[in-house]
DNA sequence: GTAGAAGTTGACGCAACGTCAATGTCAAAC
DNA sequence: GTTTGACATTGACGTTGCGTCAACTTCTAC
């Protein structure tokens, strides 16, 4: 028994280029190919289609289907792999379900949607549940009703403040300046001055927010765009003036 | 004040070949390009940049994105839509960790993964809970008996028949035919004679099955997807073959 | 002056086919 | 014997969002 090409994918639920494709790519290839090029398959063939649309199907890739077929792979593990990809799949849309959520709160609520940028040049309400987990829900809310009441005109120059700094920072490490020098601890101040604006600055907090530029890329990159290394010297500088004036 | 490809890239936790990319595709253009080629980005770029991967996070695609930035689409309303993407998305996915799951076990009971299709193109064992509360305990071990006495090559010239059978369903709602036209009412008789191998047939069997066809999705799928309301079709008719003939 | 970093423009690659385009075959109808 | 229409073939591009060379030019710092 020997079908045409549309045959067999009809009666498998596909499609004629499909099978072709699966041709090219040595996944099933015909039983037969006429003198005329024409494809026929067999039993086996359909057999072999069915199980292949099977695991299709089941979400799994193609080559990793070929492993399968080619006895090279359990079928179990295959799946059990898959299944992980799946799961994470799942939890990553998941998040962005959430994320979409919150942000149609927020545009709904009447609020520009910009990329607002406090602390350091971020759209601050990323870095939210780093904030309340440090340093408390009312930190946070603090920072974010202070942000909120400027003007676009003063966000715009704060957030050049912080560009300024940094920049400064950045020549300062360039110049092979040390943290503890007068120059630096002069930038820190002014860096010092800049977060007072929207944050009570504690020792303990400024310390670790100097800790986090290091530690976290987002933040690190920020400084490092002035060159590599100007993040660790923002640090210790942050950490001596701390010791030296909070 | 104006950044290089790389210092914005870099700003914005992206890369410069995603810029240029967005360059080529119209969605953000340099600020000013240089006599010798380079980009250069302003302010408001980075603006603009830092809400397009807002959105990109968020899972939108970049023609959507446009859009909204154009303002030729309202933010929120694209959110929504969007939203409902991700569910479905989500949605597919669970259904599909669920298969796998179901299969897995399968194949770990030491049961061959092949597609094993009876009644309805389905493992008929997968049904038995249905059968045996609708038609008892006799019916099914009948079935399964005659089921098991055949031969594999007459299992699967079987299940072809269902196969085409629904595919000439398929076809006859893509015309339009209706329930009780005569070329729909062949198709049934065919259905009929198949089901008659396994069964006998009685007329509230078989109007009874016909409903299962639309109630359950694991049939209506199998209808279903020769065209969306084939399984309608083939109940309909159905009844109107049992009113007739059974 | 020269090295090395950073910039440029192509162009291919990926996953799994959908979708023409141009053309050849086959069975049935005239 | 020919025409017609359905079905077949082999390319080859399009899709999504960039990653990743490759080959070359430009800037920056010593």
């Amino acid at each position: 028994m020997e079908w045409s090409i549309q045959d067999i994918a009809r009666s498998a639920g596909t499609t004629s280029r499909t099978l072709r494709h699966y041709g090219e790519i040595g996944l099933l290839a015909p039983s037969r190919v006429g003198s005329n090029g024409y494809r026929y398959y067999d039993q086996d063939a359909l057999v072999r289609l069915q199980r292949i649309l099977l695991l299709r199907e089941l979400g799994l890739g193609l080559p990793a289907i070929a492993e399968v077929l080619a006895g090279q792979r359990d079928t179990a593990a295959a799946l059990r792999t898959h299944l992980d990809l799946l799961e994470q799949e799942r939890q990553r849309i998941t998040r962005q379900i959430a994320s979409v959520r919150t942000t149609l709160e927020k545009t709904e609520g009447g609020q520009q949607l910009m990329a607002e940028e406090v602390f350091d040049g971020f759209d601050h309400t990323q870095f939210k549940d780093e904030v309340v987990e440090r340093w408390g829900k009312d930190a946070y809310d603090k920072g974010d009703q202070w942000w909120g009441s400027l003007s676009d005109e003063d966000k715009r120059a704060h957030q050049q403040r912080q560009l300024d700094i940094a920049a400064d920072f950045g020549r300062a490490h360039q110049a092979g300046l040390a943290p503890d020098s007068d120059v630096v601890q002069a930038i820190t101040q002014r860096l010092h001055e800049w977060i007072g604006a929207a944050a009570t600055v504690t020792k303990p907090y400024f310390v670790g927010l100097g800790e986090m530029y290091v530690a976290d890329p987002r933040f690190t990159q920020n400084y490092d765009r002035h060159g590599a290394g100007t993040a660790e010297l923002v640090r210790d500088a942050m950490k001596i003036y701390a010791e030296r004036n909070l």
